[in-house]
Parts: C-alpha cells; sequence; structure tokens
RNA sequence: GCUCACGUAGCUCAGUCGGUAGAGCACAUCCUUGGUAAGGAUGAGGUCAGCGGUUCAAUCCCGCUCGUGAGCUCCA
C-alpha cells in the first residue's frame, strides 16, 4: 500500500502510514483544504492519487489501491466512452455508464447497430480525449434545471432517472468538454489522468435490465492508471480463455455438445472416467456421513407436480409428455421423488435424522441464450439429497451438512466463501415460516463463526438457503453447494413420524448439494486444473512409451502389471519416435510417462517422467506402481 | 427468450468483388527403429449448418430456421 505524502498551499507537508484508510485522511484534512487547493501537490510514490471536492466543501483522496479508487477510473473511462461515441455517432441516446468489476460500461440507444470496427474507432476517439486533458467539472442542478436541460439535450433516459431519484436528491453533473452526464461522481480531475485503457466488447442489454424496455447497445471495457496492468488484465483473460472448459474438453476427449442436443452433453470415455470417480468419491463420502441412496424416477405423474406446487412455480422450466393419455412431467428437481420414497413406510422418531441421497438427473428448459458448455445446460445430474429430522435436529444436521461440504471442497484445492438466501417475491409458506427457517440457517453459520453474505431475495420459492462459492485457481467464483431448508414439501405430501407419545409429528427437511450438478461441477475442475486433473481424476493416469518395436512386448507387459493394480495406463505402440510421443501425453495432461527403451528392458525399470516435472529417472515397476496406487489413494495431488 | 456477431474437412482457419473450394494439424498406407514436446513420402477426407428466394449460375447476395459466441446482475 501506497503512503500518500501531500504538499498542503502553506507548504507543509503530510505524510500518512502504510495501510491508510482514505476515510482517515480526508478526516483529517477536512476544511483545510479549499477549491483552489485542488492542485495541491501529490508527492512522489502515489501518482495515481486523485481527489475530488466534496459538497461540504472537504477533499476526499482516492488511491488505485482502493476498491473506490479502482472505480473512479473505471467510471472517469465510461464518460470518455460517452463523449467519443458522442463526437462519432451524433444523435446517439445515453443510457447509463457505470464501472463494473474489472471494467466499466455504457448503454447506447443508437439506429444503427455498432459494428466491431466502430469500437477501434471510438477507442481511438478515447485516445485523443485523454491526449486533451479535458477536466471533469462537477456542478449541481435543481430538479426542474437538470429535467429541462437533459430533455433539451434529448437525453430521455436522463430524464427518466432524474424523475426517480428521491425529491430532496442533490442532482448533480460532469462535465467534460463539450459533454456533460448526470452523474454522482466521484470523478479523476481530468481525463489525462487514465493511462490505459481498451474497449473489451460490445453486446445488448435491457434498459434497466427488463425484458419489457427497449435494447440499447451497451460497450464494454476497461482501464488502468498503468499500461503493465492493462497487459496484466488482459493476460488473465487468456489464461481464462486458454482453460475454457468446452475447449479443453473436445481437445481432452472429455465431452461434446452437439447441435442435435442444445444444452444435453455428451460424455465420452474420458469423461465419463472423470464423473465416475467424482461419484464414487462421492458416494465413499455420503456412506460415511450416514447417508443412504436412492434413485427414483425421471418421469412422473403431472398430479405430483401439482401436489409439489412445481406446476404452480416451475412450469416454464418444466418437460411433459404424456403416456396413455395422461399427463406426466419430467422431472425438473429430485424432491418429490424423495417425499413418495419416505412415505413408504411408517418412522420413528427414533429413526431420524433419514438422510436419502440421490444422483438425480433433472431436465430444466434454460433459455437458449443461457446455455455454456457444460456450466449451464438442460440436463444434470444433481447431487441431491434429502435429510428427514426433527426440528430440534436442524442446527446439528445443517452442521454436518458444511463439515461434510468443507471436507469435500479441500480434496480439489478450492477456497470457498458462503452466502445466505432469503425469501424471494415468488414463495410459498408463511412469512413467519421464512423467519424460522432462515434464522435456523443464520444461528448455526453463526455460531460456528463461518463469514457470510446475504443475498436478499435470492432463496427458493420453497425455502431459504446457503450457498457455498467456490474459487478457482485463477480466482472466479462459481456457485457451487447450497443448503435449503424446506417447510413446504413435508406440508405437502403430508409426511410425518411418529413421536415418543405415539402421535403423527411433521418431520423439517434439508434438501442439499454439493457438488451442485456433476456436469457443472466437472466444468469448474477443468478450468479450476486447467485439464490437468489430480492423479486419481486423470482419465488417463499413465502412457507407457517404447522406443523402438523392440519394446512393445516389454511396454505391454508393464501396461498389464499396472492394470492389475488398478491404475488407468495405456502403452503408445505407435511408429512415432519417443519425443512425438511425449508431446502427445504432455498435451493430454497425462500425469506419468513411462519410457522404456533397451537400458530399461535390461533392468528391468521404467524412466519416469512426469507432467509438471519432466524426467524423474528411473526404478523398478514394482516401485513405480506401489508410488501410483498410494498416491491414488491418498486423493491429494 | 431478446440484441449483436458468427457457422467452410475431425480440429484451427484461409478463400471465392457470384462461375460448386484450400492450408496446417489429426487420419490411412508406406519408408524410417529413432532416448524425453512435432522424422519423411503418398493418400483419403467437404451437398461451404439446413430450407427457401434472386440469378444463366449461390458456399458467397436476400429471407427464414437451427446452432454457436458475447451480453442482457452490479443503477446517474
Amino acid at each position: 500500500m501506497s503512503v500518500p505524502k501531500i504538499t498542503l498551499p502553506d507548504g507543509a507537508l503530510r505524510e500518512y502510514p502504510s495501510g491508510s484508510r482514505v476515510a482517515d485522511i480526508v478526516d483529517d484534512l477536512g476544511g483545510r483544504l479549499k477549491k483552489e487547493a485542488l492542485a495541491a501537490q501529490v508527492n512522489g510514490m502515489v501518482r495515481d492519487l486523485t481527489h475530488e471536492l466534496q459538497e461540504d466543501g472537504k477533499v476526499r483522496f482516492l488511491t488505485f489501491s482502493d476498491e473506490e479508487g479502482a472505480d473512479v477510473y473505471r467510471h472517469t473511462s465510461s464518460h470518455i466512452l460517452a463523449l467519443a461515441v458522442k463526437r462519432l455517432f451524433p444523435g446517439v441516446k445515453l443510457g447509463i455508464g457505470p464501472s463494473i468489476k474489472d471494467g466499466f460500461y455504457y448503454d447506447f440507444d443508437y439506429e444503427e447497430s455498432f459494428v466491431p470496427d466502430d469500437l477501434e474507432k471510438i477507442e481511438a476517439e478515447m485516445q485523443k480525449i485523454i491526449k486533451e486533458d479535458l477536466p471533469l467539472e462537477r456542478f449541481e442542478l435543481e430538479r426542474a434545471e437538470a429535467v429541462a436541460f437533459f430533455d433539451k439535450l434529448g437525453e430521455t433516459y436522463k430524464v427518466e432517472l432524474i424523475r426517480d431519484l428521491p425529491a430532496d436528491a442533490v442532482i448533480s453533473c460532469y462535465r467534460c468538454g463539450e459533454f456533460t452526464d448526470l452523474c454522482a461522481g466521484p470523478h479523476l480531475p481530468s481525463t489525462g489522468r487514465v493511462k490505459a485503457v481498451k474497449l473489451l466488447n460490445l453486446a445488448g442489454a435491457y434498459w434497466r435490465g427488463s425484458e419489457q424496455n427497449p435494447m440499447l447497445q451497451r460497450i464494454y471495457g476497461t482501464s488502468f492508471p498503468k499500461k503493465s496492468m492493462l497487459e496484466e488484465y488482459l493476460h488473465r483473460l487468456e489464461e481464462a480463455k486458454k482453460r475454457d472448459h468446452r475447449k479443453l474438453g473436445r481437445e481432452l476427449d472429455l465431452f461434446s455438445i452437439q447441435d442435435e442436443g442444445p444444452g444435453f452433453p455428451l460424455l465420452h470415455p474420458r469423461g465419463m472416467i472423470v464423473r465416475n470417480e467424482l461419484e464414487a468419491f462421492w458416494r465413499e463420502e455420503h456412506r460415511r456421513a450416514g447417508y443412504d441412496e436412492i434413485k427414483t424416477p425421471i418421469i412422473l405423474n403431472r398430479v405430483l407436480w401439482e401436489r409439489s406446487g412445481h406446476w404452480d412455480h416451475y412450469k416454464e422450466n418444466m418437460y411433459f409428455t404424456q403416456i396413455d393419455e395422461q399427463d406426466f412431467s419430467i422431472k425438473p428437481m429430485n424432491c418429490p421423488g424423495s417425499m413418495l420414497v419416505f412415505k413408504t413406510k411408517l418412522h420413528s422418531y427414533r429413526d431420524l435424522p433419514v438422510r436419502m441421497g440421490e444422483l438425480g438427473l433433472v431436465h430444466r428448459h434454460e433459455l437458449s441464450g443461457t446455455l455454456h458448455g457444460m456450466m449451464r445446460v438442460r440436463a444434470f445430474t444433481q447431487d441431491d439429497a434429502h435429510i428427514f429430522m426433527l426440528p430440534a435436529q436442524i442446527k446439528d444436521e445443517v452442521a454436518a451438512v458444511i463439515e461434510l461440504t468443507d471436507r469435500i471442497y479441500n480434496v480439489f484445492g478450492f477456497d470457498y466463501h458462503v452466502e445466505l438466501s432469503t425469501r424471494p417475491e415468488k414463495a410459498m409458506g408463511s412469512e413467519e415460516m421464512w423467519e424460522v427457517a432462515t434464522s435456523a440457517l443464520r444461528d448455526v453459520l453463526e455460531e460456528r463463526g463461518i463469514p457470510f453474505v446475504i443475498n436478499e431475495g435470492d432463496g427458493a420459492f420453497y425455502g431459504p438457503k446457503i450457498d457455498f462459492h467456490l474459487k478457482d485457481s485463477i480466482g472466479r467464483t462459481w456457485q457451487c453447494g447450497t443448503i435449503q431448508l424446506d417447510f413446504q414439501m413435508p406440508e405437502k405430501f403430508d409426511i410425518h413420524y411418529i413421536g415418543e407419545d405415539g402421535q403423527k409429528h411433521r418431520p423439517a427437511v434439508i434438501h442439499r448439494v454439493i457438488y451442485g450438478s456433476i456436469e457443472r461441477f466437472m466444468a469448474v475442475l477443468i478450468e479450476h486444473f486447467a485439464g490437468a486433473f489430480p492423479l486419481w481424476l486423470a482419465p488417463q493416469q499413465v502412457m507407457v512409451l517404447p522406443i523402438t518395436d523392440k519394446h512393445h512386448e516389454f511396454a505391454k507387459e508393464i501396461v498389464t502389471e499396472l492394470a492389475i493394480a488398478g491404475v488407468r495406463v495405456e502403452a503408445d505402440l505407435r511408429n512415432e519416435k519417443v519425443g512425438y510421443k511425449i508431446r502427445e501425453a504432455q498435451l493430454q495432461k497425462i500425469p506419468y510417462m513411462l519410457v522404456v527403451g533397451d537400458k530399461e528392458m535390461e533392468a528391468g525399470e521404467v524412466a519416469v517422467r512426469e507432467r509438471g516435472a519432466g524426467d524423474v529417472g528411473t526404478m523398478t515397476i514394482s516401485d513405480f506402481s506401489a508410488r501410483v496406487t498410494e498416491e491414488i489413494a491418498a486423493k491429494r495431488r
């Protein structure tokens, strides 16, 4: 963190210790700097320090290392973008232009569509504006003045925004060259401060995010105070592109998605191995945690879905079919099936909790535009489980699920954070029920000291939930696990247990997943590991590479021996040089390559090459076999 | 679903200002028997996403359909 050193107009130099909060600096300087002092010298290392005069005459300092500071660069860049577009495309109307994570955008309403070539022109114009070093000047208007001002400019969207502001709001504007925008600020003092800016892409976006509204054209870009930072960011984008699971899925022959089945992935033999390993691991962990496993039908009668409430709340996402002139639906969720299994017998309070797991294949009609490789599909397998329990067991069970989830994520090396989602608008059940369920989840998190953020209104229609967001190896987050308290299904299906008093009672139900969907989790893993799966997950673990065909028999013996030990191994017997075979095995990200020639054959050894480390020397076949099987058993890279 | 862009060999892409197409990799055959990231030769492989329209002629122009990609959440 930089140390701001600021020269005041009277010549005094002030320093602030490393890690100073912007707010503290503002407090300390507040009132001592007048408007003219905006020219205050900023010393040395904090070249990107910027400042702005607040309504109360105080000065606010921002550095790029602050989240706020990053926003300011982007926000100013978005104004530069708007000015550039206005210069090049007179008559364009403006939507909004905020800074966002890693960049900024601006929405435009223009009769013609922008094309990628336009982006280059616009970017060139932006560079000109940066060179011009135009100051950004803040001024305030009365509401009526502001409406008149933007109305005269024909900026109907801006007028709409002003009309929606609270009556007592301060309406501030920023002037930048010939362009004035409605804006709360803050901004850099002038356009020249933006050192690196790049437009990234072009897309449509509804005005105010609603399908009812017109579609505007949105231009995305990003900006940084230094060129090197921009390059680093672009490099990160490249890296993400390289590990795109759609690309790796094809290159590693894991899966495909074909025109004949949009949103319905086909798993190839190699992908199936990964999936089977994930399922085997899941079963192992769940058996240990006291779960039973069930399997319920994919197609069930309409009556069931009416009863579960899906017919009313989820119909637009469901697929339907008819059997013997009766309506059936393809399950979009596994809960109703689990309820049916639970109901097949009478449960004593002594038997609770009952934990029923199901790797359940569900189908959902997702909008075509939302499909994305295996991340977002129309048919996927949830690693589901329903836990039926006494109300008094809720907290312990939620805690146990959190623990299990933590254990499983750790095996893949994922960090994660937790979010708590509350009652959505379209919800079943009373407010009190929701309150009880929500506070149960919150209490467990708080008691266990697990930090969480609250997602207001983002719960499922049948209950609140805890979501787990995984952070992958390049810092992106993916929502995978979820724990949902469901007070609706037990009611709908009238399920019960017999209590100590011999009477029927309603059990509470937890509905949870850990991988989320196996398809999606695989996609996340592919990107997380960039295709280089840890040994236990690798579709092929070992490739034996004979140098000439004299060594083929020996290679086959090695394959047999390792295969018997349970290793996934093949030999590359093609008529190619060993360098070529190594290249291919390396590109396939096979963890171990065993090169065998005359020397090895005589000694009964193998020359081991590791995917990451290269040649690591020779060892006997049995030593290698022991090493690999141990490593697989350890399940950690 | 909506907006824009895109769809040429298994993959990555070139090309045709309208006269039915080409490279590299992969694949097949042969030569080569080579020690840690690409040995050589030859060959096969495409209804240029599908359907319609314009035209003497469409992979190319136009329309529709299907599919793919980016985005549609971050509120002046």
